[in-house]
DNA sequence: TTGGAATGTCAACAAAGCTGACGTATTGTG
DNA sequence: CACAATACGTCAGCTTTGTTGACATTCCAA
């Protein structure tokens, strides 16, 4: 860490407009790569990544309330809201009233919802893998490093809430 | 390159499900930060990401065709000219008759369209300079070689069309 | 008991993708 | 020359996914 500022001479180099163009340009046709395999699978369910990212939270965190979801996509209740009630009435999530708080919604993937993810996460990490493989380890631990930096805010913290239920 | 194959033991930790499922997410949530800035010019200017998209390729390969920016991008062409006819009609880009084959419309960029397009990267490429600086050489070479291996073929073709072009 | 939080729903709208069909100008080819 | 193919634009309509704003319901907590 701290290398470029230390080395002397044009070990800057990776910071010139060129490099940072390449940068932002392999970003943009990753993340077709990134989604394009999900994206098949979706398009003949009639579903979108919108169903994708709420069907990955939910498994990621089981009994998850739809606050708690709202707050980790960003995006606004009615629109997560169309979303979520189309996999409940696909028998894909259940919603159950809360214990605690009866105002609270958890929400469960269904046997079939779990089939669907695994589906899904699966075309997706089998991509993941294989670039995984193809670039090595180090690579690896660069490419996340990057990708945690250029975070924004409320991404970053959107991140960091995930760190704290998990690994 | 392809260290994990050759060491021995738990060499190939970096690729089990958990540590895909990180590198999953940090790229979902890295992605908003990518475009989070340029998101916010736009917003302003009742603009989206499409019509970054086409300026910044715009830019990139002045006086480009309108078939060579469809197969960049992967859309289609009615997407695309409902952006570009907005550009045009806002003295953004300027569309010229080709001299060879007058049937073929020219793309550039006008000097406000350089303006924003100056803006835009300035604000994305500011984001990406400082994930890069915090992470350091070695970490970016190992982002880009990720990134490159995630793409799928499509967009490993434009993002290698791109590269004939320039750099 | 009352205020606020959590949830849900209705309506309306926009961005940006898609398909299909059609028109026009231009170019290349048989 | 005649005709097919190419490049581009456009109209119409549909989808997904996001947005606001308004409003009702339920329920906890002060």
């Amino acid at each position: 860490m701290d290398t470029g500022a230390r080395e002397g001479g044009n070990a800057l180099l990776f910071l010139t407009d060129e490099q940072l163009r390449k940068g932002i340009e392999a970003m943009f046709f990753a993340y077709q790569g990134f989604t394009a395999d999900p994206d098949r699978i979706l398009a003949d369910l009639a579903y979108g990544r919108a169903h994708h990212r709420a069907i990955h939270f939910i498994n990621r965190s089981p009994g998850t309330t739809v606050n708690n979801l709202l707050a980790i996509l960003g995006v606004t209740k009615q629109s997560l809201n169309r979303v979520l009630r189309a996999l409940v009435e696909d028998g894909l999530v259940k919603s159950e009233v809360g214990q605690r708080d009866k105002r609270e919604r958890h929400l469960f993937l269904t046997d079939a919802g779990i089939a669907l993810e695994r589906r899904l996460s699966d075309a997706q990490r089998d991509r993941m893998r294989a670039a995984y493989r193809a670039a090595g380890p180090e690579a690896v631990a660069g490419f996340r490093q990057v990708l945690e930096a250029m975070m924004d805010d409320k991404s970053a913290a959107r991140y960091a809430a995930l760190k704290e239920l998990k690994g």
